[in-house]
RNA sequence: GCGCCCGUAGCUCAGUGGAUAGAGCACCGGCCUCCGGAGCCGGGAGCGGAGGUUCGAUUCCUCUCGGGCGUACCA
């Protein structure tokens, strides 16, 4: 349920309608109602709801736009319930100024739908999420920590959007990399079994590598040193990657993130999966030869250079793994893909809708979120990248330090365009600086308002015994409108996949209630509108918790 | 060089082509005999620059100047 859509569905039919009654009465001319907007107005001043149609029809009209405007309203039944006045303003804006009657159904409305107010109606569209997907070979660091808030929150929100979701980690347990990571855990192995071999040199040379092994040494002591290096490296990496990919989905987990799917790359290399859509995409004639290599006509998609699928010693490219992968993922039905990556991917963005299209999908089903790096600072110093365990402070630590509520409502508060310079100071600080407990202390507030209520004996009258019209005060009002809004903006932010539109949003919900709260009271003398006012507080709280829900941040009762 | 992202208030950042561009921090001044002062109220300044499209541009396009990131038969 959508409070703000309902209104602007049926303010549109209304408009639609008075266009063609003037359409018919020859009062204006025009083929094509034009693409307009219905906009809640910056200015209060505005209306509740303003549209630009009658600037739009000037041209087919061959009219002023405020002569439009005039005679669209004069087909509109202002006189019927709701409606208050419609106005022509500015260059002819129609401006529609409603009643209070649709605000004062909103805590009812609230308070019925409890933890699954926010919720719009289900599309029946499935759409996949896709995030963090780290290298199992080495801890999580912090823009796997940006990764995960975004992802996770973007799951969240497009599962409150009305989408089908699933969450993804793609695990890149094969390739390149795991041959390097193999080999460097051998030469750990047989270092720490008193060997004396050199390690190499683009190895994982990582504390947590040694750790691993060493993990491995005390569970099966210098057994594997007889093995062949084949088969003992083949050992040491599954041993090592389960570990790895285990402790991953338990940081992840810790962060308040829990996956549906854990895809493993390497089943893909197993079930030849690969070698497949290479050989689908020769079919299809986007691939070439050139130097013993195989090659992806990616320029053909807008890309600036071909990509290797197929390198000349016969191993596939990490590039030709993911083709498969996404056509995997378009396989399973998904109307929308989503991936979450880095900024230092986005050279990779042209190439994978190319292939996608090549393979007879539709690109614009996949879409990319791009989220740009994260600086790391301590006392408004950049940290630098430790070289002992290859990361600055992973995910693990940071948890540890700053913990959770803190982590990600600061990973999720800033357009994933923007850098984000994460500092530690200010997201341990529990005090005014930090804004994560500017929305969980006004969540508190509420708790203990109704602490207090209790103590004293009063409780929140039944919802059909309020009369919430009491509500008059401007600070109610505006609470009153940012609670109708919710639904309408987890909207927004699913479509522009903007899950910082949501920690705006809290925050200024608990502005406007510490606002309120220093002007009014609660508990009074005056019993109906003390009844009115507990249930506008528990609509309130309810919304506040349902928003930092979204976001994996708790709502503590007290602080 | 080429490509992607970003340049908005002193700082950190919001801003679905709309009307007078907003928050927080910092600074100054107020507000607790009263539901939690981790709070509230008030006070200044700004769209990097130049063109273009549009009735209307912070938003879209081109150029330009800064910053970040890419530009491997790595992932």
């Amino acid at each position: 349920m959508n409070p703000i859509q309902s209104l602007r569905d049926s303010l549109y039919k209304t408009i639609v309608a008075a266009l063609e009654q003037a359409k018919k009465d020859n009062l204006l001319e025009f083929s094509t109602i034009p693409d307009f907007v219905i906009e809640v107005p910056r200015e209060k001043e505005h209306g509740d709801f303003a549209t630009n149609v009658a600037m739009l029809l000037a041209r087919q009209a061959k009219m002023a736009p405020r002569k439009i405007a005039e005679i669209i309203v004069a087909q509109i039944p202002v006189n019927q319930a709701g409606f208050k006045k419609v106005d022509i303003a500015g260059a002819g804006f129609i401006n529609f100024y409603l009643d209070n009657s649709w605000l004062y159904g909103i805590p009812a409305l609230v308070q019925t739908m409890g933890n699954e107010y926010g919720q719009n109606q289900k599309q029946n569209i499935k759409v996949q999420v896709e995030f963090v997907s780290a290298n199992p070979t080495g801890n999580l660091h912090m823009g796997n920590a940006r990764g995960g808030a975004i992802g996770d929150s973007l799951a969240n929100i497009l599962s409150l959007a009305g989408y089908d979701v699933e969450r993804e980690f793609y695990i890149n347990d094969a390739g390149n990399q795991i041959e390097i990571f193999a080999e460097s855990l051998e030469a750990r192995y047989l270092q720490l079994t008193g060997h004396d071999v050199m390690f190499p040199e683009n190895g994982y040379a990582g504390q947590d590598v040694i750790d691993t092994v060493k993990g491995i040494i005390s569970r099966y002591g210098k057994d594997l040193v007889v093995l062949s290096s084949q088969e003992r490296r083949q050992r040491l990496v599954e041993e090592a990657l389960q570990e790895k990919v285990t402790y991953i989905a338990k940081t992840l987990q810790e962060f308040g993130i829990n996956y549906d799917v854990w895809f493993s790359e390497k089943t893909l290399h197993q079930a030849g999966k690969i070698d497949e859509v290479i050989a689908e995409l020769e079919r299809k004639e986007f691939v070439y030869e050139k130097d013993g290599a195989l090659w992806f006509k990616s320029t053909r998609f807008g890309d600036e250079k071909d990509e290797v699928l197929k390198r000349a010693n016969g191993l596939p490219t990490y590039f030709a793994a993911d083709i498969a992968y996404h056509k995997d993922k378009f396989e399973r039905g998904f109307d929308w893909v989503i991936n979450v990556w880095g900024a230092d991917h986005h050279g990779h963005i042209a190439r994978m809708k190319g292939a996608i299209q090549a393979l007879g999908y539709n690109p614009d089903q996949l879409d990319i979120l791009l989220m740009q790096l994260v600086r790391l600072l301590r006392s408004g110093n950049v940290v630098r990248m430790s070289k002992r365990t290859g990361t600055t402070v992973s995910l693990d630590e940071l948890i540890e330090e700053v913990g959770q509520d803190a982590a990600r409502f600061i990973f999720v508060m800033r357009n994933p365009d923007s850098h984000l310079d994460f500092d530690m100071e200010l997201a341990k600080q529990q005090n005014q600086d930090n804004p994560v407990y500017y929305v969980q202390y006004a969540h508190a507030r509420i708790c203990s308002i109704f602490r207090q209520a209790e103590a004293a004996g009063i409780s929140l009258p039944p919802v059909e015994q309020i009369n919430t019209a009491l509500l008059k005060e401007q600070e109610e009002m505006d609470l009153l409108r940012k609670i109708a809004d919710f639904p309408e903006e987890i909207n927004v932010a699913a479509r522009t996949m903007a899950p910082h539109r949501i920690a705006r949003y809290v925050l200024d919900l608990a502005g406007l209630f510490h606002s309120f709260y220093n002007h009014h009271r609660v508990i009074n003398d005056n019993q109906a509108l003390q009844g009115a006012r507990l249930l506008l507080m528990s609509v309130t709280c309810t919304t506040i918790k349902n928003a930092l829900s979204v976001l994996g941040v708790s709502a503590p009762e007290q602080m």
